[in-house]
DNA sequence: TTGAAAGCGTTACCAC
DNA sequence: GTGGTAACGCTTTCAA
C-alpha cells in the first residue's frame, strides 16, 4: 500500500553523500557527458542512486543547463486518426532521441492555437511542432508568427506540418498534387461528373485539395458545377452532413463524390446510405489521407495516401537537424493515389 | 524572417527592471496567488511583461515551488482510437485545470511501461495516468508498483485506467460485466453457437472480456468450444488474422464471432470477407468499446459502449481530488450494450 | 505592500 | 580527476 506520509524526494545531494563523493562528481557520474570520472567513483555513485531510487529532477536540470528535453506537439484533434498517426510518429522519433513529448489540442481553432503556443513557450521546449494548423486567418497568423519567431530567437525550433505560408521549417504534404493526381486517375476510370465535399474556406488543407482536384479535372475539360460543391466541418459528421446536403441539392448525374479527407468521406458514405444511396454502386466516392480504417469500410475507399507516421517522424528529424542557414526549409512527402472498390471503373460509354 | 541571432530569453529580472520594481514584486504580480500587490505596480509589471514578450520559465518555477503543472499520460498506442479517445479526455480535463499533458506510448509492453514510468518520474509530474496497462506480468508488476509508490510518497498521484490489480486509484471499466451483458443480449437475439477472438493471455482487458462473455453464455447453458476461441494481437491485424484462423479451423455452425475489441472486430470483418464470408449475413459479429468508426463500417457493428472521453476526464478528476484517506479508490464507469446490424435477430427456430 | 536574500536541485567553471 | 561554488530563473520567507 502506498505510504500516506509524504517524504521529500531524494536529491543529487543525497546520492553524493551516500556515495561519499562531491555533488559535482555525482552529477558528472550520473548525467555528465564524457567519461571524466574515475570508474570506482562512478560505480559507487550509480549504486547509491539505485539504492536511493534517485531520478534526476528534469526541471532543475533544465534550469541549470538552460535547455529542456521536451518537444511540444500541437494537433487539431487527437482522436482524429490523421493527427494521431502523425503524433505516433512524433512520439516515436522523440523517444528515440531521448526527448519527452507534450501534447496539446487546438480543437482546430487558430485562436486556441495562438494561446497554446504562448503557454507552451513557458515550457521552453526544444521544439514546437504544429500539425494541422494552416489557417489562413490573417490576424492570428501574424501574432502566431511573432510568437514563434521569439521562440526561435531564443534557440527553439519550429516545424509546421503541411502548412506553407509562414517562414518556418515545414514538412510539406503535397495536398494539391495528390488531389490533382486523384482527379486524373478518376477521369481515367471513366468518370466525368463530380461533386465535392470540402472544409471551411479558412482551412488551407481543404482548399488546396479542392483546388488540386478541380484543376486536375479542368485539365480534362471537366468542371464541377458550383451547386455540387458543399462545405462542412473537417470531421466525420461534416462529411455526413455534406452528403445529405448534396443529396438535397440534387445529385442528378453525379457519378462520384470527392471528400477532402477520409474521415469526411466515410461520414459521407454513411450519409448517403441513410438516404438509400449505396456508395460504390449507386455513386462512387473518394477521400484523402489513406487512414487505417478506409481498408475496412465497405466498399473500401479510394483515396490519396500520405505516410502519416513518417510525416511525424520527419517533422522531428527536421527540427533536430543542424540549423543550417542555407538548408532547404521544406521537406516534401509524396502522396500516392490508391484506387479501391469505392470507385469502380466505368464502362466506356 | 526569423532572426538567426540567438537572443537570451527574457527573464523575470528583465521584467522587474523594466517595470522599476523588485524581482519579488514582479513575481507576485505575475504568478503570485492573492492580490497582495498594489494595483499600479501590478499594471506596470503586466505592461512590462507584455512589452518584453515575457513568459514564465516553467522549469524554474517548478524548481522553486517544488511542484510542476504537468500530467504524464501513458498509453499503449496513440493511433488506436481507444487510447486516443481517452487521451482526448485527459487533455481536455488537464487544460481546464491549467495543466500540461505529456504523453508516452508503451507499445503495449510492460517492460517499456516500466522504463517509461522510471523516466517520467524525473519530470516530477503532478499526476501519472496509466491507460491500458493491465498486464498480469508478475515481475514487472512488482517493480512498477515500487516505482509508483515512490512517486506517490513524494506527493505524486497515480491513476490507472481499467486495471485493478495494483493498489492505486483507478477508473475501472466494467469489462467483465459489459461482455456478460452482451452475451446475454445476443442469446436473447437467438444466437446459440459462438466463436471468439481474444488477445494475449497477459492482457487483463482481453481476458476479463472473454470471461464475461463466456460466463454470460454459460448462464444460458451455452459453451464456446475451445477450438472456436483464438488469440491474437490487440489490433486490427490481430482481428483479421484471428478471423482467418477461425475460418481455417472450421466455422461450421458458428453463428456469431465475438472479438474482444472493436478494432479487432473490424479487422475480423475484413478477414472474413477476404474469405468470401459476408459479415452480418453469413455470420454475425460483435466487438467492444464502441469507437467512432463502428457506426460507419458495413454492417454497423454491435458492441459494448464505453464513454472513452469521459473515462479520460474522470481519470484526471480522480487524480486531482483531495487525497482523502478513506475515499473510495475506484471509480467505475458503466458500459452499455449497443445492438447494430452486424448481429441481426435470428428467426426463432 | 514591498524588497532583500535565502533557497529549490542541477550544472559548469575554476582551482587544486 | 575531483571538489568548491557561482550560476540558472524563479518563489518565498523575513524584515522593514
Amino acid at each position: 500500500m502506498p505510504t500516506a506520509r509524504r517524504t521529500a524526494a531524494v536529491t543529487l545531494h543525497d546520492v553524493a553523500r551516500e556515495a561519499g563523493v562531491s555533488l559535482a562528481t555525482a552529477s558528472r557520474a550520473l548525467n555528465g557527458s564524457a567519461r571524466t570520472v574515475n570508474d570506482e567513483y562512478r560505480q559507487r555513485v550509480l549504486a547509491a542512486a539505485n539504492k536511493l531510487n534517485y531520478t534526476t529532477n528534469l526541471s532543475a536540470q533544465a534550469v541549470a543547463k538552460g535547455s529542456t528535453t521536451s518537444v511540444a506537439l500541437l494537433v487539431g484533434d487527437i482522436a482524429d486518426p490523421y493527427f494521431s498517426s502523425i503524433a505516433a510518429g512524433v512520439i516515436k522519433g522523440s523517444e528515440d532521441a531521448g526527448l519527452i513529448v507534450t501534447m496539446s489540442v487546438t480543437e482546430r481553432s487558430s485562436q486556441r492555437e495562438l494561446e497554446l503556443v504562448r503557454a507552451l513557450r513557458g515550457q521552453r521546449p526544444r521544439v514546437i511542432i504544429l500539425a494541422g494548423s494552416r489557417s489562413s486567418d490573417e490576424e492570428h497568423q501574424a501574432e502566431l508568427a511573432r510568437e514563434l519567431e521569439a521562440f526561435e530567437a531564443n534557440g527553439g525550433r519550429v516545424v509546421f506540418v503541411s502548412q506553407h505560408e509562414l517562414p518556418f521549417d515545414t514538412v510539406r504534404i503535397d495536398n494539391y498534387g495528390g488531389a490533382r493526381a486523384l482527379a486524373d486517375a478518376l477521369v481515367g476510370l471513366g468518370y466525368t461528373r463530380f461533386a465535392a465535399i470540402s472544409g471551411e474556406a479558412a482551412l488551407l488543407t481543404a482548399t488546396d485539395r479542392l483546388a488540386g482536384f478541380t484543376d486536375g479535372l479542368a485539365a480534362h475539360g471537366i468542371r464541377i458545377p458550383d451547386e455540387h460543391v458543399v462545405t462542412g466541418g473537417f470531421t466525420r459528421d461534416g462529411g455526413f452532413d455534406g452528403a445529405l446536403e448534396l443529396v438535397d441539392r440534387g445529385l442528378d448525374g453525379v457519378e462520384l463524390i470527392f471528400a477532402v479527407n477520409d474521415v469526411m468521406a466515410i461520414g459521407a458514405m454513411s450519409g448517403l446510405r441513410s438516404r438509400g444511396i449505396e456508395p460504390g454502386r449507386d455513386i462512387a466516392i473518394a477521400g484523402f489521407d489513406d487512414i487505417q480504417t478506409v481498408r475496412d469500410v465497405t466498399p473500401a475507399l479510394t483515396t490519396v495516401g500520405i505516410p502519416l507516421f513518417e510525416v511525424g517522424e520527419s517533422a522531428l528529424a527536421v527540427a533536430l537537424r543542424a540549423r543550417d542557414a542555407d538548408a532547404e526549409r521544406d521537406l516534401s512527402v509524396a502522396t500516392s493515389v490508391v484506387l479501391r472498390a469505392s470507385t469502380p471503373g466505368l464502362p466506356a460509354s
